[in-house]
DNA sequence: CGCTTTTTTGAGCTGCCTCAAGCGTGGTGG
DNA sequence: CCACCACGCTTGAGGCAGCTCAAAAAAGCG
């Protein structure tokens, strides 16, 4: 999949000026525990970053999409808190950390992108928290799609309610805490009532506003456009 | 309840130079939708943020002791997307935005702490959403315990395995993503195993080991203290 | 000491899980 | 080009964890 990206991220990009890595599917960018990673920038693809416990379970923070920072989030030193993995074939722009450092002391504009970053970042992770802690499951699902689509559509990679969609249900299910034989029920309710079908890589919304009314869907974070 | 501070905290408050206010419990800082507060550091008592749905339900993000700094994750410019209330009695030293905002521009060693602090709440709020999609109940009860013994214990506001507890039932159960009667239920096996009591605002642990290990406590957000 | 808030406990229910088997599909190699 | 394999999806059956509702006991608080 070759992403276009938005004349931000390429300015973002630009600045970094690191090198480009590729990465085939269910590739590691870094590890949990990983002592102390670089950083990347999403160049096209998708990817999740996820933490495990001892006996196997894994839980999904957030999805990265093409033009997504990834790596600022953790602790800048001292060993990464969480991993990050490819969902599909993805190439990312790498710059290193202590290069992060020095720009930051030498560009305070850019520290302030930074928290700027970070707070957005922040605001994804509380959305998500409070819809794994109260909401019932049909709406933590429709409003995980809805963020997608509309993280989509502002990248320009959504054609009318439709947009690419690489997710398995078993990334579904991790990232709402459900059980994926659970996840495929409730996309077929979806299915069911007209709002939703994903097919061959591909969520299509066929009643948006239906969706977002029934998710209790508010899209508060999103409103908000990154800006870098 | 009057808090003690340890010298970072005063070295951060200095440098703030902000007023202090003074809370009633149940009172609240801001507001979700707040177009713009100002900034806190909690200087004394404890407060918690949280996200309501419209119909009442509440998502207990992050709950905030003395020393911790409120009100940076959101968006700096637009409205809050959560609220702050506190738990008891509190003080807390207000600075404005704006004010941060010049103070980043002319001073990169703050901004980089700045960083640090919205890194490190991330990591909490990580921590948190892996624990309510992932884990038992149990294991999440006792996380969160111990993650609030070992916080304070941080602070020298710890008595050996005690430290102060003023949460309600309904804090917890808001937090976890449970109904109330159930943490009660939670709460009173750990007493009957002999882990745990909480009795007239005071958390004890008689068994921190077990209570660790049965809970798959893992302090990694924790050995990194905060610098700020 | 009366009132409010919190905690405890019970009974019954249901939402989601687990386990398991069958099906569809795309990729690979003969 | 076809056969096979692997992986993901679907669906069923049965079970239990955690919910709701409710009421009583206990613990602050003025």
């Amino acid at each position: 999949m070759i992403a276009p990206v938005t004349s931000e991220e390429i300015k973002a990009i630009g600045r970094a000026r690191g090198e480009v890595r590729y990465y085939r599917p269910h590739a590691t960018l870094y590890y949990e525990g990983d002592p102390g990673s670089d950083l990347f920038t999403l160049f096209s693809g998708w990817a999740f970053s996820f933490q495990m416990l001892r006996d196997g379970r894994r839980q999904i923070l957030r999805f990265m999409l093409p033009g997504d920072v990834i790596g600022v989030q953790p602790d800048l030193v001292g060993p990464m808190d969480h991993g990050v993995e490819t969902v599909t074939d993805a190439s990312a722009c790498v710059f290193r950390r202590d290069a992060l450092r020095e720009l930051l002391a030498h560009d305070p504009e850019l520290s302030w992108q930074l928290v700027w970053l970070l707070a957005h970042d922040q605001a994804l992770l509380r959305e998500h928290l409070t819809g794994i802690g109260r909401r019932h499951v049909t709406e933590r699902l429709g409003c995980l799609l809805l963020e997608i689509y509309h993280r989509m559509a502002r990248r320009d990679m959504a054609e009318g309610t439709s947009c690419p969609f690489p997710l398995t249900q078993t990334h579904l299910a991790d990232a709402l805490g459900l059980a994926s034989a659970h996840v495929s029920r409730l996309l077929r309710r979806l299915r069911e009532d007209g709002y939703v079908t994903i097919k061959s890589g591909w969520l299509h919304l066929h009643d948006l506003d239906g969706l977002t009314e029934i998710s209790q869907f508010d899209d508060r974070t999103l409103t908000r456009r990154p800006m870098l």
